[in-house]
DNA sequence: CCCCTTGCCGAAACCGGTTTCGGAACGAAC
DNA sequence: GTTCGTTCCGAAACCGGTTTCGGCAAGGGG
């Protein structure tokens, strides 16, 4: 147990010589006080069979010798690489990109709060993500994953529960299942959109949903015909389109809607990339968007911010996500229920130019309006 | 040395019944040869005293096996983490946002290629990166460090420095130095777009540079000013200005370049978001652009796909160069000199709709042009 | 035939922590 | 004054690797 001044000396003879000096270990500390190591890393893990007074003493001098117990030193017995693991699929639409850098440093600041950092690997298809989630897996690079983009029937969820590996969704599970989670409620953004343009004499509004593939799609559609159905209209079946993520996807839907006999005034879109498919829609057919059609958004895209004019959508906050996911996934890693690890936060509208007033036209005219008198 | 079944029973019991099948180790592969753990370690990792026939034992029996040696349980042997750190500072103006995907895709696939992982944390300030690179040093969180926006007296690079820390720049460094590096040459970018506005009939060309704490303004500024130089021009200084990193920026100073007795008839910015900015100053001055007045930008943001005309800008290839950045970065952790381990680039132009031959005004006609023989 | 290399591998220490186990010291109960 | 139960800490094993050191056996030279 007597380790002496020996090693101390050696190593400061060494320090200006070649590498950087040698880091206080826990035998520094554990000697400078005449302990054993054990007792020093039973001390600060807050082990029950340690006093109050050894425990402050050595809290005191682990503080003042700088002492920081080395992560992967203490992950080959714990088995826990103090480290948050997240798989970036690049989509073939590149719709998560602006968002990722926020997203990023929610999650950063997130994990190093708790002294975790983040491990990032990405991939280019789906069986590539999963391919990697094992490798993680296999060789202990995070102790759990954040998973976005949730999808319905995930292959990366049936992976994780498989193994057993920690994890937290952003986003809902298709199945109302007791995945740890965070989701943006875009159904109350949805509905929120429609009764907006309702407000602005809207009666014919159409709908261009995004992915089928994510578990998001369901929920933004569910809040169109919820709002829909708060305003007592009706929904025409031909102006609701899905799984546009693009601006080409999105123009090509508004592109079809606008050519039915009795277009839609306004178009709501669950994705900023279609929105902007609209645009070029609106312009193709000689509208003017914020006047001649409405056109509202979700995501918040910054690209949304220098079309003309500016889009009208609903801005998601991704750095609060990313903290909020990281907490939740340091909770569940701790041994947190999941049940008890589900949060939302809902999305705020910004109101921008691409929405006005309806304009009088034979389909719209306060004339048809009174049609509704059938209903 | 005999270690027998009895682990092997053990753990395959457990298999079905809690956590994950316990890891194949060393030792499992080194009981199944017969040797001891040392030699299959050493086998493994190169050593020289170890038979080839031995090797190749070893290497088919751990690859039967599956055997696959987890990294940080040498890493408390051996000081490396097998991990690249990238800090990430979220700065004021988010020009670097759009890359990032597409960055870290590629120093990804860089790192895994040789069985290194990514570490990556965020700061909001120049301090707090250094601070959270101070942190990540001392914790021993990555073997080595990639710096992207390299700045000119940069505080992270005297710190990685000091503490002999392996690092590689995505720019160069403001002095010649023996910095492992890997640069995109905006200065043939610049040259180059001042030769295309030349030979679109341009004579009188203004220059926005970027920020100049960046290292790569000085080189951006010296593109443009050995382009004019090439095409005879001269350089009027109060068509040159610096340090517009974002649209208002660029505004600004295109408004007081649009403003002078002979405003320039086409300008070149050094960074794309500048440009976003001249559009607007161009539109509030009522000039076409494309038509009555030329940009050019640089950096290939994607909002400038999207605004009208399509802006003109240089790509750069974000994931080629995370590729080999992380591929510098590892071959310097491995010992590899500094001088050695110097690349880069040249930028992609993107000829869209944002430059048109110069109309004829009264400062650009062929008379005025007929001025250059005073010169 | 002996000695000295050389090639090759085993034994054991080591890295920096964590965790199990056992026992000393102390006070309370009988 | 024993006995028993706590409280608290030391000793040592352990985690999964790496690295040093030493020694055995084969081969070559004298």
């Amino acid at each position: 147990m007597i380790r002496g001044g020996f090693n101390l000396r050696i190593d400061l003879h060494d320090k200006g010589m070649r590498r950087a000096v040698t880091r206080v270990t826990i035998a520094d500390v554990s000697d400078a006080l005449g302990l054993t190591k054990s007792t020093v890393s039973r001390a600060l893990n807050h082990y029950p069979d340690i006093s109050e007074t050894t425990r402050n003493r050595v809290k005191a001098m682990a503080d003042k010798m700088g002492y920081r117990p080395l992560s992967h030193a203490q992950a080959i017995r714990t088995g826990l690489v103090k480290s948050l693991g997240l798989v970036i699929q690049m989509a073939d639409h590149d719709a998560q990109r602006p968002f990722l850098a926020e997203f990023l440093a929610g999650l950063s600041e997130g994990a190093s709060a708790e002294g975790f950092t983040l491990t990032i690997a990405t991939s280019n298809s789906a069986a590539a993500t999963v391919e990697t989630f094992r490798n993680m897996i296999r060789d202990r690079k995070a102790d759990g994953f954040i998973l976005q983009r949730t999808m319905i029937n995930d292959r990366r969820i049936a992976l994780l529960r498989k193994e057993r590996v920690p994890f937290v969704l952003f986003g809902r599970a298709d199945q109302p299942d007791d995945c740890p989670s965070f989701d943006i409620l875009g159904e109350v953004a949805m509905r929120e959109a429609v009764l907006h343009l309702v407000s602005l004499g809207h009666r014919h509004i159409g709908f261009i949903n995004g992915g089928t593939q994510y578990t998001y799609a369901p929920f933004r559609n569910a809040g169109f015909l919820r709002g829909m159905q708060d305003a007592g209209l009706p929904v025409d079946a031909a102006c609701v389109s899905q799984d546009a993520v693009t601006v080409a996807d999105g123009e090509a839907a508004a592109t079809e809607m606008l050519s039915l006999p009795t277009p839609p005034t306004a178009i709501i879109c669950a994705v900023d990339m279609a929105a902007l498919g609209v645009y070029r829609a609106a312009a193709f057919a000689g509208l003017v968007v914020g006047e001649d059609i409405s056109v509202i958004g979700y995501d918040g895209v910054p690209e949304g911010a220098h079309v003309s004019p500016p889009l009208s959508t609903f801005a998601v906050n991704f750095k609060e996500a990313g903290q909020r996911l990281s907490g939740l996934l340091i909770r569940r890693i701790r041994g947190a229920k999941s049940q008890d690890l589900q949060e939302t936060a809902v999305p705020k509208f910004l109101n921008r130019g691409s929405t006005g007033p309806v304009l009088a036209d034979p389909n719209t005219s306060i004339f048809t309006k009174g049609g509704n008198y059938e209903n």
